[in-house]
DNA sequence: GAGTGTGAACGAATTCACAGCG
DNA sequence: CGCTGTGAATTCGTTCACACTC
């Protein structure tokens, strides 16, 4: 079943929601609560909900624990998710110091760059290796996504050196639109007949400043009258 | 005019693209070209291009500095935004410490957080101010947005002083879901009579990753069983 | 009665075909 | 002839009404 890509942001939502209500001991909702908590209809609460099973009883509503469970089993959150940060620059630091281990299985295994100012020094008992280094990397330790935090001229390059490495998973936080590497040259097409369906989800804060700006636009006068 | 929120968010991404084209001195682009940097089709590029006006050439194509100015015109970037960022932790001073005002006309007028230890410390040249001060220094200085960078659990409550305070567009880097300030009170609500559309986006790198596991979830799955 | 689950109606966004014009 | 601009067709997601079950 192919679940559209609105309903998955919002059944992280749910997740989220779930998860307080637990912390909270609350072990019983509706789709009207998380409707309230999560700022949409509980039409659209349901209807997400189905895409995850059948797991309410009429009349009385959701079992947290039950919910929560079977999301995250939906979303893939009860396997493990081996991630290297590529691009140890300040983003890539602050990145690699966020406690990642306790949302689920996501587990950082290699923190990579090219800066020979920054390789060989380590995060959070993590050592920075080469660029040069991944593909090894990759093939010994096996890894599942990539989190890329290089300047946004180098995340190009950046994402095909991923790719070739075997990381088909990315999360893009440079402000581009990433392509997908172009299969370089004929000959190496016949060498990766594998899979190589990239999947890039993007993080990207001046975007939302942006769009922010957008729907905040003043009536186009410069100096508009206070509020 | 109402853009469709999707046709935002690729505005954002054509002006990068005309950007870089204007860094390159190329004078001229079209549709195609356009749709192959943005991953979009080319259709799509013509359709969002029409919600900013009639500003190409047939059989030609598109003057890159004429629809540059266009698009940023159409997104309120050429206007002056003044922003405040709410919560000095890691993620505050990492966003404080970006050149935002490389990005048209942002720009960082204020910073606020509760902690006495930051309070007071100055990022940037800025120094931290307290909570408390909020009200007055928007009645003052006029503020546009806020950047909301505080822990999640303290999210809801910051967004609602943003509000009382007359900032009524948020920019959330916490993973939550921010409800709108339920009128505190109908005595309250005579008081402010005014417009509290409030606007948010938000940038959250853990609802991506949980995306991107999802859509990285392989079909062949260690353990755990299907229904 | 209360709240879930879902087929059907609706609406919004994308795709398309082609008319229009340099 | 080439590429833009746009109504029409289509696809996709949301809203709704209601049957169903506890």
């Amino acid at each position: 079943m192919t679940i559209p890509s609105a309903t998955v942001s919002r059944l992280v939502t749910y997740l989220r929601i779930l998860e307080e209500l637990e912390l909270n001991e609350v072990k019983h909702t509706s789709s009207g609560d998380l409707a309230e908590q999560a700022q949409v209809t509980a039409f659209q609460v349901r209807k997400d909900l189905t895409y995850v099973g059948r797991h309410g009883t009429r009349g009385k509503g959701y079992t947290v624990a039950v919910l929560k469970r079977e999301i995250i089993r939906v979303l893939g959150l009860n396997q493990r998710w081996k991630v290297v940060i590529v691009g140890m620059g300040r983003l890539g630091h602050a990145i690699a110091n966020f406690p990642v281990a306790t949302e689920y299985q996501f587990e950082y295994t290699g923190l990579f760059d090219v800066d020979p100012k920054v390789v060989g020094t380590a995060v959070g008992g993590l050592p920075i290796r080469h660029m040069s280094q991944l593909p090894q990397f990759v093939a010994e330790h096996g890894v599942d996504m990539a989190f890329l935090t290089v300047p946004p001229e180098r995340a190009q390059a950046a994402a095909e050196k991923l790719v070739e490495a075997g990381i088909y998973s990315i999360l893009n936080f440079a402000p581009t639109v990433l392509r997908p590497p172009q299969l370089q040259d004929e000959k190496e097409i016949s060498k990766t007949p594998e899979r190589h369906n990239v999947t890039v989800e993007n993080v990207d804060f001046l975007a939302g400043m942006k769009r922010l700006a957008y729907y905040t636009r003043k009536p186009d006068r410069p100096e508009a009258e206070d509020i």
